[in-house]
DNA sequence: TTTCGTACCATGAATTCCCATGGGAGACGA
DNA sequence: TCGTCTCCCATGGGAATTCATGGTACGAAA
């Protein structure tokens, strides 16, 4: 699974494109295509993550397939079906029962890499961060959160001293 | 399976006309075919998905294939037709137990692309959404809705308030 | 004919791709 | 141990393509 870890400042050009510190790329399950990143407030930065995080976390509707690997079971496909159904009529009727994965599908958004392994962070996203002309990844395990490096470096200040707080 | 992430605004034109999003069109089973989008009250916003969704919620009638790969069992097969008949009649009948299903069907309408990746949104739908000159197509996973963007930046900043009351 | 719906064409802006450059770290040899 | 060489990676600019958008022409139906 990709892991994140270290922090790595980069340049944020004209044009809004950062090169992803190469060790985040490798990380991914497909080091060549994007990264997915996203803002929910209050945070003060951008949480980035890789695609087959969001896709485990959507439930693998089972086609009924036997665990020895034969043939579908039939009972078994037809219940999934009425589940589907059910799920879909839900949805339609405004009663998902999934308000995060809505909410975080919505304001996600996929950045795909150039070919020098930049993506270009959205003009409103930025915003949001009070990300200008720097930005800094930092590694989160399994995700990683970009930041306005100063405000970074405050946070980063602020965590250590809940760590003290917590030894003392 | 389409993935729909992400909110993208676009205009909608004196015919009606929208650019669906290229990310949009691209989940699609088929790129170039079209949307299927609905409408059911109360909801403040249309719901789109691929065709192939719909698809997979009508279960596909068994031909009495046995799992090992051998012939239909004649005996299966007969049973088979005889439920699918009981089902037409009630269905013709308008005994179908399935009323959300029927309404849903009634009220989706396939919406192909033109040669730039547009559709057209039907006047109805428009004025139940209530769109007029702008929409916002908002990425919800498996489907998408579309949105009066200044109805969804209200629907928004609500989500966004129930994920805050959840973390707290 | 008139109106509606659809396909086709044009345009400008935004985005993406491609190439060039420079710096830094590590490898390698003396 | 010191110096040099090489490769990788971050960065910048410009060109080419894509995409959103608007308009026009055509055909069908009323």
């Amino acid at each position: 699974m990709a892991l994140f870890i270290s922090a790595f400042e980069n340049k944020v050009d004209r044009k809004g494109r950062v090169s992803v510190p190469v060790s985040f790329r490798m990380a991914l399950s497909e080091p060549q295509h994007c990264i997915l990143v996203g803002y929910l407030p209050p945070n003060k930065a951008l949480t980035g993550f890789d695609r087959s995080r969001l896709d485990s976390l959507y439930p693998q509707p089972s086609d009924g397939s036997l665990s020895d690997g034969s043939q579908p079971d039939p009972a078994e496909k037809e219940k999934r079906i009425a589940r589907e159904r059910l799920r879909l009529q839900r949805e339609m009727m405004g009663q998902s029962d999934d308000g995060v994965m809505d909410t975080l599908n919505a304001n996600t958004r996929e950045l795909p890499f150039d070919g020098e392994g930049r993506v270009v962070l959205p003009a409103d996203l930025m915003k949001r961060a009070n990300i200008e002309d720097r930005a800094i990844f930092v590694g989160r395990g399994s995700r990683f959160e970009i930041w306005n490096p100063d405000l970074y470096e405050k946070q980063r200040e602020a965590e250590f001293k809940a760590l003290a707080g917590e030894a003392a």
